[in-house]
DNA sequence: TCGAATCATTCTAAATGTTGGAATTTTTGT
DNA sequence: ACAAAAATTCCAACATTTAGAATGATTCGA
């Protein structure tokens, strides 16, 4: 990806000068994004021209513009996600620990929304963040349920990393397992990825049965041990059951 | 003035995605720009990254993104120093009371900027400080004028938790004052939130009528009942007439 | 009031990223 | 399972960006 487009200097100017309490120099502007002034100048012309930036006229300072300010009020209004957070944050404080929703992207798993527990010591995963998948409840879960075809390119293409002492290394017990997940319906990590932390996951689904995501809760196996989270299945199911049926995935 | 320039793309891109109340696809945002799909994938693809830009991985739909959404919080405050404080402040010292302008953000309602009284005695809310919205006149004014699907959401997703004797927790007859204040064009806050502390609020809109903010002056009842805040509603009116026609609103 | 220093703006040719039609892949709807 | 729609990738022609240098404007101290 081009990081030099002129893009991305537009919005780290606009960054640069909503987040300043006061209206900003072109000098200060330059040394800020480290850009030349005249290519600061040239930028900020364009922006204020769509009303993105705003230049007083006697002091030629800039400062957010009125499209810009106008668009806040809207961009603000829509909380992200509003109703999915809420679901899963309901399911995050009935167990009382971490929940996160995670997709297959390319060779990983990727989080697209995680509840943090209340409880201190628990690893921080960002959304966005990505983790392996032949060793996550939902790495095996979304494996398990991908179409035979891609999950064979898959896994012919990912590397069987050992991570703990309980990693898979073994292609054929993967294979297995898989199988096993696609029977019961949910999958598990027994300490596979970090040690001392176990997780549960269960399928979304969209309208149409595919399997297009998967919901765990993860914790520390020492007060959260798997037996307890096969004892929240219902719950989870439930859960999934909701992000399902509501079609709150999408937004 | 060049105006093909990627950065002009860019900011309509933003600005379109900001305003419309759902994520959008690619195919939406190439028709509304006017500008060939691939194009608007590129620019798309690097304003996500830079943060501006949130792509749903499941849905592929764009919505503003969490930077994004930073910078809006920071330029909304930071209006604070311009036309706008002095607007509010007028009002304040003709009531002699409390004045403060909030949004809709997510499930609560944020305020922007507030300026006390100096009457001695009353509550201290910063501005970026968030109450609810089930049982505060900004909070209701902002619900009934939103956008209907918007505030079905909301409703849907908000629990109606009572902070004082006179808390709405009936959902019923939440709606039917919210109808009622539409048609009367102003909410009232009767000790609902804060026990001793009234509202009165009144709507801010833009350009094109949509509501963005309200207005409200806040009080102890004792010295400041609903009656006295009713007989300066034309002042209060005028106020947010003046935010609105003359795009104050910005700053 | 003056001049020196700083800041803003314009100019330019070379460099770079952009562009968008066409092809490809993926997803969706029936 | 199929067709239609949407998203994504490609790439060579092309338009914009780039930033040094020069110029004009403003500020500030003496």
């Amino acid at each position: 990806m081009i990081r030099n487009s002129p893009v991305v200097k537009a919005v780290r100017l606009l960054a640069y000068v909503a987040r300043e309490e006061t209206p900003v120099t072109l000098a200060d502007l330059s040394a800020a994004v480290k850009l030349p002034k005249p290519t600061v100048h040239r930028i900020a012309a364009l922006l204020e021209e769509e009303g993105f930036l705003y230049k007083d006229p006697l002091t030629r300072r800039y400062s957010a513009g009125k499209t810009f300010q106008e668009l806040c009020f809207y961009a603000l209004r829509s909380g992200a996600h509003g109703e999915r957070h809420l679901i899963l944050q309901r399911l995050s404080e009935k167990l009382a620990e971490t929940i996160n929703l995670a997709v297959l992207v390319g060779r990983e798993v990727m989080y697209i929304e995680r509840i943090e527990s209340a409880w201190p010591l628990n690893i921080n995963f960002q959304p966005g963040s990505r983790v392996p998948v032949h060793c996550t409840a939902n790495g095996k879960l979304l494996l398990a349920f991908a179409p035979r075809r891609h999950r064979e390119r898959l896994l012919n293409s990912i590397e069987l990393r050992p991570y703990t002492r309980n990693t898979m290394v073994d292609g054929a017990r993967l294979l297995r397992e898989l199988q096993e997940i696609r029977r019961q319906g949910y999958s598990e990590d027994n300490e596979e990825f970090l040690a001392g932390v176990c997780c549960l996951a269960v399928p979304v689904k969209d309208r149409r049965g595919r399997v297009v995501a998967g919901l765990a809760v993860s914790a520390p196996s020492a007060r959260f041990p798997l037996e307890k989270a096969r004892s929240y299945l219902p719950d989870l199911q439930a859960c999934a059951e909701e992000l399902s049926v509501q079609a709150k995935l999408g937004f």
